[in-house]
DNA sequence: AACCGCCTGCAATTGCATTGCATTGTTTAG
DNA sequence: CTAAACAATGCAATGCAATTGCAGGCGGTT
């Protein structure tokens, strides 16, 4: 059982490392700790939030973390009006282009802010000689565990 | 000629005040300024933007003119993700409720925000227990003078 | 080992939003 | 009309998140 968690502990900081290695961030000690926290979480994550899950890691470090991450794809920002920017994990193969454009939901009670991935955001026909480039749809109100 | 021109401008004014007063706004000199220059821009304005064009004005006031125009729903504010809140116009007979949600543009060229009223945001069917209050869409991209 | 580029930690600064408080102006009760 | 009550303004200070500069550390390469 001991042994067995010990495994799985090592194949996910291996899968972690490859989720890095993929988007060519190096593999640091910080950045894994930062990628699995990340990653455990179901809503998206805020720089406060990090420095609070990590308080002997600097804010700066962590900063320029997500910063990283946002770069190269590997998590995307959410600006759903708190005044501080969340991050979540990029989908499988996305490109964050605007076809992969997904709802994000802010919830007014547990004040989470949650990618609706299922959800895309709709083509909204503009006016004349307008060009869509990016869209963000925030939606607030009350989430399915605070109902 | 010049008569009317001044009389044009006392229309203006008499039509100003009586907005103000329309949503209980009692008509300060610096309310109907600020209230003019809004109605005068073809896009959305920052408190920057009415520091700019009131250099003489001081910059707490012209902040809480927003604010008390944004609480008694003379105006809506923009959160077009620049960090500086844009405010605008409401539409007559505007609740500000979710019925009232339209689009609004960010032109990554000329950095102006745009309301598109004609452009309700779509309702989307949010998964099982969660309730929407608000939405907010942010289109991003080039505008249709600056293609 | 010497070198280089990237990562990290700490200090400082920016930018915008917000609040406190004293003053001035406007409304209203007596 | 006057005084009290209330609202708006001006100025100073603060809060908070994002961002930058710089120096030291670490890892991989030759
Ligand atoms: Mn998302
Ligand atoms: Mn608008
Ligand atoms: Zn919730
Ligand atoms: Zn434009």
């Amino acid at each position: 059982m001991r042994a067995a968690m010990v495994i799985n502990y090592r194949n996910m900081l291996k899968n972690l490392d490859k989720l890095l290695q993929d988007k060519n961030i190096r593999p640091t000690a910080m950045r894994l700790l930062a990628l699995e926290y990340i990653s455990s979480q179901q809503t998206a994550v805020s720089l406060s939030d990090l420095e609070a899950a990590f308080h002997r890691a600097d804010r700066i470090t962590l900063y320029r973390t997500l910063k990283t991450f946002e770069e190269k794809g590997l998590v995307h920002s959410i600006m759903d009006g708190t005044g501080s920017v969340k991050y979540a994990l990029c989908e499988e193969g996305c490109e964050c282009a605007p076809e992969d454009l997904h709802v994000h939901f802010f919830c007014n009670k547990c004040r989470e802010t949650i990618c609706l991935p299922m959800l895309r955001i709709p083509k909204i026909p503009l006016p004349d000689n307008f060009k869509q480039e990016e869209a963000s749809l925030v939606i607030k109100g009350t989430c399915g565990r605070c109902n």
